[in-house]
RNA sequence: GCGGAGGUGGCGAAAUUGGCAGACGCACUAGCUUGAGGUGCUAGCGCCGCAAGGCAUAGGGGUUCAAGUCCCCUCCUCCGCACCA
C-alpha cells in the first residue's frame, strides 16, 4: 500500500511514493578515496563563491572562525592537519547552522628560513616563500578545508608589509614607537635580536639549543608597557580564554605593587658619573619592613655600582666579576639557582625611616633591569636576604610578627634563647601579622602599614607608591633582510640625535629585491646603496634609512583584521567591514604562542582602537589551543626520525580518514598520539558508510524521508531513535565541549546499528523512506568532519544543492526520546542485575520491578532489606542486613 | 619552590550533573567469507578463577546507600613561571 511521507531532513519537503524494499536495484560500491577526493576538489576549487563569505546584509548572524596562519616552510605538518580540521569541522557546521561565515587562510611569510634557503641553495627568499605558499595552498586544498581564498593574506608582499610600516609611523607619531639603548638578546643563530617573548628559558624561541647572549644595543622598541595594566585588567573579562592562557599572560606582565624609597647616600657618590645624585632608590613591595633593613643591595650595572667603581680599582674587578657571573647565570638560564656573591662597597646608605646607616653591597642577585636596580635588604623577613645575611654576617632584625607573638618569643627565650627565634626566621608575613620595632608604625597590620608608610614617604618627599611591571617593550628591530622595512631615516645634516619618519605617501618603503645574501653579519640592506640612500624627508638632502627589519610577530599581530578586506589600497581595512567581523568569535591554535603572538595581537589592538579604526578592545572572543600531535610518545622532530607527513597519510587513506582520525584518537585539547592503524581505521569505517549508502541509495533517492512517531516497525522505530539522539549528541558537542572524538564515535554506532538492521532494511521491515531519512541523517553528520566523503554521499543520495550548506539536522526530541529504561539493581552497592522498565515508569514501577527480578530475588532471600534507593532513571540500591 | 593540566585494559580513549567503569576505535584470538594486493561478516577480548565469585580507575585514608567523579595525604608525568625584591 503506497503511503506519502515528508522529508524533514536535508532538503526540500518532497511527497513521494514508497516501494517495498529499501535495497532495491542497487549494487554496492567500494569506497575509494583517490578517486572521489579530487573529484570534488575539482568542483570545489572552480568555485571561490563555495567558501566566500556573504555580504554584510545577508541577514544571518556572523561567525568568524579562524586558525593560526602558518609559516610556509613548504609543507604542511601533521600538526596543522590537526589544527585545521579543528576550524573547518566547525566552519562548515556553522554554514550548516545558517551562519554567515568567515573562514580565511594567510601566510606568515617574512621570516628567517627563506634567508638561510637563499644561503644555502641561492633561490632568492621571495620566490623560496612563494613556491612554498604555493605548495602549501596546494595541500590544503587536497585536504579540503574549506577557506575563502579570495581574503588569502600573504605578510611578506608590499601589499600587506606597507600597512605595517604605516602603523609604525601612526606609532611613532604617538610615541608609541622609540628608539633606546639597551641590554638586548642576541641570537648568535638567528644573527639578530630578539624580543623578551621570544626568549624561552634563556634559548632562541626558533633554536631551543641555542643560547642568547646579552648585547647592548639600539633598537626600536614598541611601548606595550603602556597598555600593560589594560592588558592585565582584560584578561579577567576573556571568559571564552583558557586559563592557562590567561594566567600565562598575567605571569608574564608581571604587576607587582610597592613603593620608591630613597635612601641618601652617606658623603655623597661622587660626581665622576653623569646623573648619579646623592641617593639610592630601591623598589620594594614591603615597605613595612624597613625598619628591618640592614643593607642595601645594589645591582653590578647599578649607576652607583659604576660611580663607586670609578672611584676603587679593586672594587671595580669585584664588581665586573659579580657582574659576569649574573650575565652567565642569565645566558644559562641558572639565575634561579645562582650562588649569592656580593661585595660590601664599603660605602653607607641613610634609611629614611629611622636615620640608620647601613652599609651598601653590591650583589651578583639583583637585576639592573627590574624595579631600580636596587633593594634594601631585610634578612628577617625575605628568604634570599636571609640566605645572603646568613653568608655575609649581616645583621638579622625581626620587625614583622604574627599577632600572639610576645608568647611565642618569652616561650623561646626561656627554654631555647634568642638563637631559635632566628631559627625560625625569615618570617613570611601574613595578612594579619603586625609591625614591632618599627618606631611609631609599631603595632600595625601589615598592609595597613604599606600603605600608610609609602604615603608617608611622599608625604616628606623620599618616596612614593608605584607599580613595577615584568612585561617591557617589545623590541621589534631585527638585523635581517627578509623582514618589513622600519620606515625610518637617519640626515645628520638636519638631524642628527633623531630618526626622521618618510612620509606617507611613501610607503611602501619595498625590500630590494636583487640582494646578495651571501654574508650574514649585520643586515644585508645596509650593503644595499639604492636601498640605503634615501632622501631627508625634512631637508631633502641625503639621508641614511633605517636597514633593520621589523619583528615579524608585527606582521601577525593584525592579520586577521586584513582578512576582512584584503584588497583595500587605501587603508589596512575598512573600518566598518572589520568591525561588522569583528570580535573573532573563535580562534584556534597552539598554546605555544601563549605569549608571543597572542600578548601581541591584543596590544595592536587597543593601538587600532585608539587610532580608531576599530571598535573592540580585544581581538578574540574565544580562544582554543589544541593539543600537540605525537608520536611514540615524543613530540614529532626529524632527529628522532618519528614525522608523520600528512600527504603519506593522504595517499594511503585519503584526506578524509586522515582529517577525521586527527578529531577521533583525542579530544583536541588534549595531546595525540598519532598511530597509523588508527587511520586505517577510519578509512575502513569510510569504506562501510560507501558500501550502506551506495546499496541504499536507491531508497533515498525515491523516498523522501519522514520520522513517523509511534508507526513503523520496532525496528524502524529504534533505528530512527538512534538517529536523532546520534543528532543530539553531536549538536551538543559543538555547542559545547568539543569533543569531536565522542561525536565520531557516535556516528560509528550508528553505522553499527544501520549494519544490523540491514536484513531488515533488506526485506522491508524498515520502511524505504525510514532508510533514507537516516542516511541522509548521517551525510549530514559527517559533512564537518569528512567533506570529500559527504559530498560524494550526498550527491549518491540524490541531495540537493551544496552538503555543507544544506540545514543541519535537526533533532525530533520525541523520536529521540526511549520507550524502555534499563536500570542496573545494585545490592549493597554492588551491581546484581540489570531491569527493563518503560520509560517515564515511576518510584514504585521501578521498585516492583527490581524486587520481581529473580537475580535479585536469590540475592536478597532471608535477609532484611533495610532501606531501597530508586534514583528515577538511573538505578536502583537495595540495602539489606 | 609556585601555578596549571594529567595518571583509567596490550594501545588511543569513553563515562558532561556522585549512580551498570572500559562506549567507540586500534591491536589480538577464533570461525565464516573473500582471495590479485591495507577485504567483508560473526563472536570473544580489564585482571584472577574451571566455575560460583572475587578484585580493579597511580597509592593510602575519608564522606556516602553508592566514588574514576567529592574531601585529606602521598607518589609520578607533562606544561608554564621561578632569586622579579
Amino acid at each position: 500500500m503506497p503511503e506519502t511521507r515528508t522529508s524533514e531532513i536535508g532538503g526540500k519537503t518532497v511527497n513521494i511514493e514508497d516501494s517495498s524494499s529499501a535495497a532495491e536495484g542497487n549494487q554496492p560500491q567500494r569506497y575509494n578515496p583517490a578517486e572521489i577526493e579530487p573529484k570534488w576538489q575539482a568542483v570545489w576549487d572552480a568555485d571561490a563563491s563555495l567558501y566566500a563569505a556573504d555580504a554584510h546584509d545577508s541577514g544571518k548572524p556572523k561567525y568568524y572562525c579562524l586558525e593560526m596562519l602558518p609559516y610556509p616552510s613548504g609543507a604542511l605538518h601533521i600538526g596543522h592537519v590537526r589544527n585545521y580540521a579543528i576550524g573547518d569541522a566547525l566552519a562548515r557546521h556553522m554554514w550548516m547552522r545558517g551562519y554567515n561565515v568567515l573562514h580565511p587562510m594567510g601566510w606568515d611569510a617574512f621570516g628567517l628560513p627563506a634567508e638561510n634557503a637563499a644561503l644555502k641553495n641561492g633561490v632568492p627568499p621571495r620566490e623560496w616563500t612563494l613556491s612554498n605558499i604555493a605548495a602549501m595552498r596546494k595541500q590544503m586544498q587536497r585536504l579540503g578545508y574549506g577557506y575563502d581564498w579570495a581574503a588569502e593574506v600573504t605578510t611578506c608582499l608590499p601589499d600587506y608589509y606597507r600597512w605595517n610600516q604605516w602603523f609604525f609611523l601612526k606609532m611613532f607619531e604617538k610615541g608609541l614607537a622609540y628608539r633606546k639603548k639597551s641590554k638586548v638578546n642576541w641570537c648568535p643563530e638567528c644573527c639578530t635580536v630578539l624580543a623578551n617573548e621570544q626568549v624561552i628559558g634563556g634559548r632562541c624561541w626558533r633554536h631551543e639549543d641555542t643560547v642568547v647572549e646579552l648585547r647592548d644595543l639600539t633598537q626600536w622598541f614598541l611601548r606595550i608597557t603602556k597598555y600593560a595594566d589594560e592588558l592585565l585588567d582584560g584578561l579577567d573579562k576573556l571568559e571564552g580564554w583558557p586559563e592557562k592562557v590567561r594566567t600565562m599572560q598575567r605571569n608574564w606582565i608581571g604587576r607587582s605593587e610597592g613603593a620608591l624609597i630613597d635612601f641618601a647616600v652617606d658623603q655623597g657618590v661622587g660626581s665622576r658619573e653623569e646623573g648619579v645624585e646623592g641617593k639610592i632608590t630601591v623598589f620594594t613591595t614591603r615597605v613595612d619592613t624597613i625598619f628591618g633593613a640592614t643593607s642595601v643591595q645594589l645591582a653590578p650595572e647599578h649607576a652607583v655600582s659604576k660611580a663607586f667603581a670609578l672611584e676603587d680599582d679593586k672594587l671595580r674587578m669585584e664588581i665586573e666579576q659579580l657582574l659576569a657571573e649574573q650575565q652567565k647565570a642569565r645566558e644559562t638560564d641558572a639565575l634561579g639557582a645562582i650562588e649569592k656573591h656580593g661585595v660590601n662597597t664599603g660605602r653607607f646608605a641613610v634609611n629614611p625611616f629611622n636615620g640608620e646607616r647601613v652599609p651598601i653591597w653590591v650583589a651578583n642577585y639583583i637585576l639592573g633591569d627590574y624595579g631600580t636596580g636596587a633593594i634594601m635588604s631585610v634578612p628577617a623577613h625575605d628568604e634570599r636576604d636571609f640566605e645572603f645575611a646568613q653568608k655575609y654576617g649581616l645583621p638579622v632584625r625581626r620587625v614583622i610578627a604574627p599577632a600572639d607573638w610576645t608568647k611565642h618569643e618569652e616561650e623561646h627565650s626561656a627554654q631555647a634563647g634568642a638563637e631559635d627565634v632566628v631559627g625560625k626566621l625569615p618570617y613570611l608575613a601574613e595578612d594579619e601579622a603586625l609591625l614591632v620595632d618599627s618606631g611609631e608604625w609599631t603595632g600595625l597590620g601589615c598592609v595597613e602599614a604599606q600603605e600608610k608608610m609609602a604615603a608617608f614617604a611622599k608625604a616628606k618627599g623620599f618616596g612614593t607608591p608605584t607599580v613595577t611591571y615584568r612585561l617591557k617593550d617589545w623590541g621589534v628591530s631585527r638585523q635581517r633582510y627578509w623582514g618589513t622595512p622600519i620606515p625610518m631615516v637617519y640626515c645628520d645634516r638636519c638631524s642628527p640625535e633623531e630618526p626622521l619618519p618618510v612620509a606617507e605617501s611613501e610607503l611602501p618603503i619595498l625590500l630590494p629585491e636583487q640582494i646578495d645574501i651571501t654574508q650574514t653579519n649585520g643586515s644585508p640592506l645596509g650593503r644595499v646603496a639604492e636601498f640605503v640612500n634615501a632622501k631627508c624627508p625634512k631637508c631633502g638632502g641625503v639621508a641614511r634609512r633605517e636597514t633593520d627589519t621589523m619583528d615579524t610577530f608585527v606582521d601577525s599581530s593584525w592579520y586577521f583584521y586584513r582578512y576582512t578586506d584584503a584588497k583595500n589600497s587605501k587603508a589596512p581595512f575598512d573600518s566598518d567591514k572589520a568591525n561588522y567581523w569583528f570580535p573573532i568569535d573563535q580562534y584556534i591554535g597552539g598554546v605555544e604562542h601563549a605569549i608571543l603572538h597572542l600578548i601581541y595581537s591584543r596590544f595592536w589592538t587597543k593601538v587600532m582602537r585608539d587610532l580608531g579604526l576599530v571598535k573592540n578592545d580585544e581581538p578574540a572572543e574565544r580562544l582554543f589551543t589544541q593539543g600537540m600531535v605525537i608520536k611514540d610518545g615524543a613530540k614529532m622532530s626529524k632527529s628522532k626520525g618519528n614525522v608523520v607527513s600528512p600527504d603519506d597519510m593522504i595517499g594511503r587513506y585519503g584526506a578524509d580518514a586522515t582529517r577525521m582520525y586527527a578529531l577521533f584518537a583525542a579530544p583536541p585539547d588534549r595531546d595525540l598520539e598519532w598511530q597509523e592503524e588508527g587511520v586505517a581505521g577510519i578509512s575502513r569505517f569510510l569504506g562501510k558508510v560507501y558500501r550502506l549508502t551506495t546499496k541504499y541509495s536507491g531508497a533515498a533517492r525515491k523516498a523522501g524521508g519522514g520520522s513517523r512517531v509511534g508507526e513503523g516497525s520496532a525496528k524502524e522505530q529504534a533505528l530512527l531513535r538512534r538517529l536523532h539522539q546520534t543528532i543530539a549528541k553531536i549538536t551538543q558537542d559543538f555547542d559545547g565541549r568539543w569533543h569531536f572524538n565522542t561525536s565520531i564515535s557516535s556516528i560509528m554506532i550508528l553505522v553499527n546499528e544501520i549494519t544490523a538492521n540491514e536484513a531488515a532494511m533488506d526485506a522491508g521491515e524498515i520502511s524505504p523512506a525510514a532508510v533514507a531519512e537516516v542516511f541522509r541523517g548521517l551525510i549530514l553528520l559527517l559533512a564537518p568532519f569528512a567533506p570529500f566523503f559527504a559530498a560524494e554521499m550526498w550527491e549518491e543520495l540524490g541531495g540537493e544543492g551544496v552538503v555543507f550548506r544544506t540545514a543541519w539536522p535537526e533533532v525530533n526530541e520525541e523520536l529521540a526520546r526511549d520507550e524502555e529504561m534499563e536500570i542496573p539493581v545494585q545490592v549493597n552497592g554492588k551491581l546484581v542485575s540489570v531491569v527493563k522498565v518503560p520509560a517515564g515508569s515511576d518510584e514504585a514501577a521501578v521498585k516492583a520491578a527490581a524486587l520481581a527480578d529473580p537475580k535479585v530475588m536469590a540475592r536478597i532471600e532471608g535477609k532484611t532489606v533495610v532501606k531501597v534507593i530508586v534514583v528515577p532513571g538511573k538505578l536502583v540500591n537495595l540495602v539489606v542486613k
